[in-house]
RNA sequence: GGGCCCGUAGCUCAGCGGUUAGAGCAGGGGACUCAUAAUCCCUUGGUCGUGUGUUCGAAUCACACCGGGCCUACCA
């Protein structure tokens, strides 16, 4: 692939506002943003544009049934949306809400040229209307018994029992699961896209256009192209959660038209913050001028919307056609559906409290492939992956050198490593077209192969040996060690796509920031190094147990509480995260003595108190037993609300010197847990019967 | 019913017309001790779903069948 400059849009779909993101969801995420951090890697302008999807019945219908309004609801999803997507390092360059002035305007560029082409109709349509909740009903909202079979409760479009597919409107005794009323039948004029007078720029640009895959268009050839399209029903009456269509009160844009304008309305965001130019990107460009490539990243459900739909759109309209629908499956887990009853609808903020981001980056890395097939999440596979080539090949090749150059830094000169460095930059050319194919796995398989040799080279120069062999060895042990790193390093370069915050750290030990793919061209010479600190921790089953159990709480939450004492600690394993010891080492050895100078008693709070000038103080009277009190300013404010804090037992450092502080005397301490991996201050309580006084010993 | 994809070592997959079919993990044996029980070497293990065909030659192409998955369909 010629190094000549490019310009890449990429998308990925937009997340609905109705729920949080998932591991399935992250698939996308994760593809597409190794995919953006590649491209930049390598020098491209490319730019990474997201937003919400926000409109729709089910947002209004949800927002309704929390007492709340939809725009309350749908910032509230977007932070959380956010949060999540933060928490994975997926870094767009925009993330916008398709619930935007720029999204309101662009429908309506869009809609004109719709119009202006004559691809708009108006018709009729059946539906029907639930009188109490005042909303025309999707099928989905809609059960009743089958007309078929007679099989009670189904959906409104299909029978689960014998199969049949019908109308909402033929359902007996139909309901709506809004209200539990009788739906009526109504009419109500809907609006249509006469999609069909697309359809010869549609068969030819599927086939043809090299945007999608042969046998994604082989697919619409032969269930959609091969007889006339049919009108695209584009409008819903009100009421609506959504944009109002300006020629035609009483109607809204239906969902599906506006979300993919948000790709359009994130552009045009980003521009306006970052001065580029909308039409650079969209406009359709002449000739042999080198245009914008636009890349989507979809799921292959949505494949319809985007192959079809949105081609049609954006031809109507005379904008740029995309370079590439890349269309992706789905994730299983343990080889089955993600599944709330079994613990393995894993949500994102769960995973996240659990394991490290880096991890499942790199394990759907290794077997994202590009094609179109449903990828699985077997998380004995996972756990055995991730140790095995991420920690055991990968970090270990620092682990086990960096130590050498402590003091020398790397040899003035790289030197003779029989052609390791140049046979794993000679790799990067492999590397950077499975990277740029999306076949991810075949990237993270050549890298593993590198630093596999990388090993062996350790192995066989032994530098320990050299370490013990004196002085006359040190130049030696230097260029051994300095060989390793060198190769570490590369293999940062290489992971940097899929490890970002492993390629800073790594940045961080030697070298500095890592910013361009040709860095893994040229080795490192006569640098200083940093302290080498753990960069990533093993994966022990016991966590991914722990993560499990927690979606499976999560997911059917207890109503009955759990009696005291028979919580099921030996039923569900516990799993805890090795971060917060790593992070903060054991303090040097102790006598039993020096401990003993620490007088730790247990303490009943008496009163807790705000101190409203202070950030992080609260003001604590304890007692210890007796009618001896204290006061004690503890720094806890946030984390527990001062009148829950009162009749609780805690411990203290009773033998503490008194402190003046700005607010009082502290005649003591508290003590609390804090540290790496949770970000609160956690009290510490004794098992009940413990009594005020009591010495910890 | 139609269409598509998949079926290669215990597991996850690569190979997709050409020498005795590969990798990682798991299993077995050994080495080393620098490293997060990490690393290195050796090794066990497959009639490449089944059958028929095309070909000098097939895991690789064609057809049929079996098994798994996905999409789509009230017929064609």
């Amino acid at each position: 692939m010629p190094n000549a400059h490019r310009r890449i849009l990429v998308t990925s779909a937009l997340p609905y506002a109705n729920g949080h993101i998932h591991l399935g969801h992250l698939v996308e995420y994760i593809q597409t943003d190794i995919f953006v951090r590649f491209q930049k890697l390598r020098g491209q302008t490319c730019i990474y544009l997201c937003a919400d999807d926000t409109h729709g019945t089910a947002i209004m219908i949800r927002a309704r049934a929390e007492g709340r309004s939809e725009q309350e609801l749908i910032a509230a999803m977007r932070e959380a949306h956010l949060s999540d997507f933060a928490g994975f390092q997926i870094a767009f360059d925009h993330y916008g809400s398709t619930d935007s002035p720029a999204n309101r305007r662009l429908c309506g560029e869009i809609w004109s040229a719709l119009r202006r082409k004559g691809l708009v109709t108006a018709r009729d349509v059946r539906q029907l209307f639930d009188p109490v909740a005042g909303v025309f009903l999707a099928d989905r909202f809609v059960r009743g018994t089958c007309p078929k079979c007679a099989a009670a409760d189904q959906y409104g479009d299909s029978c689960e029992q014998c199969g049949a597919t019908y109308g909402p409107a033929d359902l007996v005794a139909p309901k709506s699961t809004l209200s539990g009323a009788t739906p009526e039948v109504r009419s109500a004029e809907h609006l249509f896209v006469t999609i069909e007078k697309l359809h010869e720029f549609l068969a030819e640009w599927t086939r043809s256009s090299g945007a999608i895959d042969p046998r994604i268009a082989n697919y619409l050839a032969g269930h959609f192209l091969c007889e006339p399209l049919r009108d695209w029903d584009i409008s819903r009456p009100a009421p609506y959660f959504g944009f109002e269509i300006p020629d035609a009160p009483g109607h809204y844009w239906y969902v599906w038209f506006d979300a993919p304008i948000g790709y359009l309305a994130a552009t045009s965001e980003w521009c306006e913050r970052s001065g580029g130019a909308f039409e650079s990107w969209w406009q359709r460009t002449e000739g042999n001028e080198a245009a914008a490539e636009i890349h989507h990243f979809i799921g292959k459900d949505i494949t319809y919307f985007h192959t079809l739909f949105w081609p049609a759109m954006l031809e109507a309209a005379g904008l740029a056609l995309p370079t590439k629908v890349r269309i992706h499956g789905f994730l299983t887990v343990n080889g089955q559906k993600m599944s709330k009853s079994r613990g393995t609808f894993l949500l994102a903020r769960t995973y996240l409290e659990h394991l490290d981001p880096g991890m499942l980056r790199y394990y759907y890395a290794a077997k994202l492939s590009g094609g179109i097939d449903d990828i699985d999440l077997n998380l004995e596979e996972f756990t055995a992956k991730v140790n095995a080539d991420l920690v055991g090949k990968v970090v270990n090749l620092a682990s086990r050198t960096a130590r050498w150059l402590d003091g020398t830094g790397l040899s003035p000169r790289y030197p003779d490593d029989g052609g390791l460095f140049a046979a794993a930059a000679a790799d990067g050319t492999e590397i950077a077209a499975a990277y740029e194919d999306c076949d991810f796995a075949r990237a993270m398989r050549t890298i593993m192969l590198a630093a596999d040799r990388a090993n062996a080279y350790v192995d066989a120069e032994q530098p320990w040996k050299l370490a013990k062999a004196g002085p006359d060895a040190a130049g030696r042990l230097q260029d051994v060690a300095t060989v390793a790193i060198n190769l570490f390093r590369q293999l940062a370069v290489y992971l940097a796509p899929v490890l970002p915050r492993f390629a800073e750290q790594v940045g961080d030990l030697v070298g500095g920031p890592i910013r361009s793919w040709e860095e893994s061209q040229r080795p490192l010479e006569a640098l200083g190094i940093g302290r080498f600190t753990p960069l990533m921790q093993r994966v022990e089953a016991a966590q991914v147990e722990a993560m499990l159990a927690q979606s499976l709480a999560e997911a059917a939450p207890q109503t009955v509480p759990l009696s005291p004492g028979t919580a099921s600690m030996t039923t569900q394993p516990t799993a805890d995260s090795a971060e917060p010891l790593a992070a903060e080492p054991l303090a040097d050895t102790c006598t039993i003595d020096d401990f003993t100078k620490v007088d730790l008693r247990v303490a009943r709070i008496l009163a807790a108190e705000e101190v409203p000038e202070a950030k992080k103080l609260l003001k604590l009277t304890i007692s210890l037993g007796g009618d001896v009190t204290r006061t004690v300013f503890a720094g806890i404010k946030g984390f527990h609300e001062p009148s829950s804090l009162v009749g609780r037992l805690v411990v203290v450092v009773a033998n503490l010197a008194p402190r003046q502080m700005k607010f009082g005397l502290s005649e003591g301490m508290v003590v609390a847990a804090s540290g790496a991996g949770a970000g609160g201050v956690y009290l510490l309580s004794p098992d009940s019967g413990a009594l005020p006084g009591m010495r910890l010993r």
